[in-house]
DNA sequence: CCCAGCACTGAACAAGTGTTTAGACTATTG
DNA sequence: CAATAGTCTAAACACTTGTTCAGTGCTGGG
């Protein structure tokens, strides 16, 4: 079952089937038992090296926060971008790292949280950054702003499943980004809607009083099944 | 252990425990006899009501569908928005149907697809009709943009742990509503950048090639750990 | 009354779980 | 060479898993 990778550390064999089988089936739906037969080796190997499932998890968590982080060595984290491109690079290479990373941020867990938040404060700087130089415009909220830059970004990791399907093809292949990137550049540049409405639906409602009352549906944007305009109660 | 809800049937009574433990921690981390404690029952008789713990799955997933779009009987999914904004209404009640709906989401399965296939198209519906009515501008691909709008709102479902863990409060609640309205709004109604830049370079560069050619970074409006702009390779 | 049907349970099953133990093999070091 | 250390395995451990089975109690219909 051994992949092109024989020539690693067997600990790394290890570390590395589990991130496959980890990301592809879930924790709790991988044996330990599995994870050695991917890796060509026993059951008791895996514990020896990791000292138990758990432990061996973390070490995929650090792995993979790692790479993503771009190596620790190269302190700053904006190198997430590079990590980013080369896994989207080539999508069949990394799709491991993918698909945990997926896992990591939609399910609890120190190493998701920390992972988000490192990518937050990346988003941040960046921000920060294209606001001061002209690029963007001053947003009314720039950490709400960025929170939801960040969450958005990391839509195509999360929901890749659901992207690439209705897509009909990789989003992350040549058809898919030239399918994708110019709605997404359209959003970012012009918005969506034609005039304020919304905008001044919204902050009156929220001027009006500080509860939740604002259910009258006027800074509901549309009528439909999205919950993110959060308008709803 | 049982809640409040002991008026329901034992087979209603099941389910619904599964769907809190299925949607907590997950299908594979649960076990029919978590879920039987749960419900005040045998083990035995969950799977004499529902033939095994698959069956016990799928009965899950038909339920929270329905519910999440409206209990058939009503046939159009457009009354999906109206379960969401009951949902949102009080996060406490309906946290199950919300974790387990994220969940479906982002793992495999038909029942997480179908779902996701209805609320795309009634997206879909409302971006025609908003365009339609002179409230949207016209996008240059409607499925497209209907597709990412899809995708954007399940994000308070799908990240709910980064999204509340990153503002401090729920997101649902008047105070997370509050602080994340107005930015969204802003968003989707004036975009984010001051001008045109990124956008026209993306259109050069898609039509200089089909190819994915085009990493130079010009149609890359960040240096950023967000993948969504999709620029690499 | 009786009995068929139903909801329901305790106990057991085989299979799979994470983990331990004892030991084999190889290489390095004195 | 002998000893130590490290990698690795087969076999077994105790336990949990999903599921089965035999049987109990109850309820409604003849």
């Amino acid at each position: 079952m051994r992949t092109a990778t024989s020539d690693l550390t067997t600990r790394a064999r290890i570390r590395d089937a589990a991130v496959v089988l980890f990301g592809r089936d879930g924790y709790a739906a991988t044996s330990v038992r599995a994870v050695a037969s991917l890796a060509d080796v026993s059951p008791a190997l895996v514990v020896h090296h990791f000292a138990s499932k758990e432990g061996l998890r973390l070490a995929c968590d650090d792995y993979v926060v790692g790479e993503f982080l771009g190596r620790k060595d190269d302190l700053s984290h904006g190198d997430a971008a590079s990590a980013i491109r080369r896994w989207l690079a080539d999508v069949d290479t990394y799709r491991p790292l993918i698909d945990y990373t997926a896992r990591m941020l939609t399910s609890s867990g120190s190493a998701g949280d920390e992972l988000f938040d490192a990518l937050l404060e990346g988003t941040s700087a960046m921000v920060d950054e294209q606001v001061a130089s002209g690029i963007m415009r001053e947003p009314s909220d720039r950490s709400a702003t960025a929170l939801y830059l960040t969450l958005y970004g990391l839509v195509p990791l999360v929901m890749h499943r659901q992207l690439t399907r209705a897509l009909g093809v990789e989003q992350l292949s040549a058809a898919g980004l030239r399918r994708t990137t110019v709605p997404i550049l359209e959003l970012y540049t012009h918005g969506l809607y034609a005039d304020d409405r919304f905008l001044v639906a919204a902050h009156e409602a929220l001027a009006r009083t500080s509860g939740p009352r604002s259910d009258k549906g006027e800074n509901d944007p549309n009528q439909d099944p999205d919950p993110p305009r959060g308008a709803g109660s």
